[in-house]
DNA sequence: TTAAACTGAATGAACGTTCAATCAGTATAA
DNA sequence: TTATACTGATTGAACGTTCATTCAGTTTAA
């Protein structure tokens, strides 16, 4: 993977930005443009068109995502500290960087997610299914396929999010602690 | 709620069935339109535009998916038994109908999910309300507030049914078995 | 000097919405 | 009964706008 070009990494976290806002439709070309500081055109150096644009967003969204739980990993840790790092340090990526998690919502359900970006080599899906994997290994987690636990895992930390980016006032108003969905999600997975 | 006229039934149907395949955005109220067998012109005799249509294919959306589940709830079985029945009833309604599950990913996360929608009377959160507290007052279910519970099931449910209708693929040839995902929520949100 | 990057006005396709014309069905009048 | 008028839903071509993309000209860097 070689390095990405400053400007066009410029664009691509402008972009980002942007349709957390505005949503993929809800933002033209211009509009990315101008917010990247530089002209309409220039985005067709870097792009071949909005299509690719969106496309390499989801593989730059989704090593940052890599990054940062993997990197926070500290497999000399019990299995249980490990999984709720795992837990709020994804938590935490999606509350400081709510575009990330935005942007991940609408590409999973657009036509984007084709089945070709489906079939693309996945680091962060290969160490998800590792990591599942030491954790049935020990003896700690069910005895299933590490792709249910992980769908499991993601699925709750995803909801979670969504719930408290979308639904932010309700939660207030209500009190809700979206925290004990980490817990719940530990016995949902544990050895029983 | 009085009825809904025929014709207005058969646009809210079609565009629901297009926005799967094409999103909010790739629907054009022309397809739209030729989908139900009408004019362009006629969709603008039951709805102001385009976004009145699909305010109104929430409220449809939600009405449906009340109905059914609600429907086929009996409170004279056991707790456990009837959380299944809410899993698999939900989980089948949007296998049947995964225009349903596809609409409400896309409404949620999206400009149309107006604070006003969202404050609106909800009978289908409200039932959910009532379905958990029972659960918690018989002991059954964790003591949390309803709401956290409704979150983890509905949370659930959405992203088992978001990978089985986006990744079936996948799905298929790794043999992952989606409904180890009902047993797994359960031990999440049942008293330990 | 030259190649690459950059600019932003121009292009044309696609879209939501409008509206004058049509038409089927119903009421009215002879 | 029959002819005429009326009603309101329906139609689809046309309109104005928006937007992704292009490209001729300009700047930058080596």
């Amino acid at each position: 993977m070689e390095p990405i070009a400053e400007k066009k990494k410029l664009i691509l976290e402008s972009a980002l930005a942007l349709i957390k806002d505005h949503g993929f439709h809800g933002c033209p070309m211009s509009m990315m443009a101008k917010n990247a500081g530089v002209a309409a055109g220039t985005i067709y150096t870097y792009f071949d068109s909005k299509d690719d644009l969106i496309g390499e967003l989801f593989f730059y969204a989704k090593s940052i995502i890599f990054n940062h739980v993997s990197g926070s990993d500290d497999p000399s840790l019990d299995f249980k500290t490990r999984f709720f790092n795992y837990w709020n340090n994804l938590s935490e990526l999606y509350l400081d960087r709510p575009e990330i998690q935005s942007f991940f919502e609408q590409f999973m359900i657009s036509p984007f997610n084709t089945r070709e970006i489906q079939n693309a080599d996945s680091p962060w899906h290969d160490w998800n299914s590792n990591f599942f994997q030491e954790g049935i290994d020990k003896g700690i987690l069910r005895n299933l396929s590490p792709d249910i636990l992980f769908i499991m895992v993601i699925g709750s930390v995803n909801s979670m999010s969504k719930v408290r980016q979308n639904f932010s006032e309700k939660v207030a108003e209500r009190g809700i602690d979206l925290n004990q969905l980490a817990e719940m999600t530990w016995d949902a997975i544990r050895k029983q």
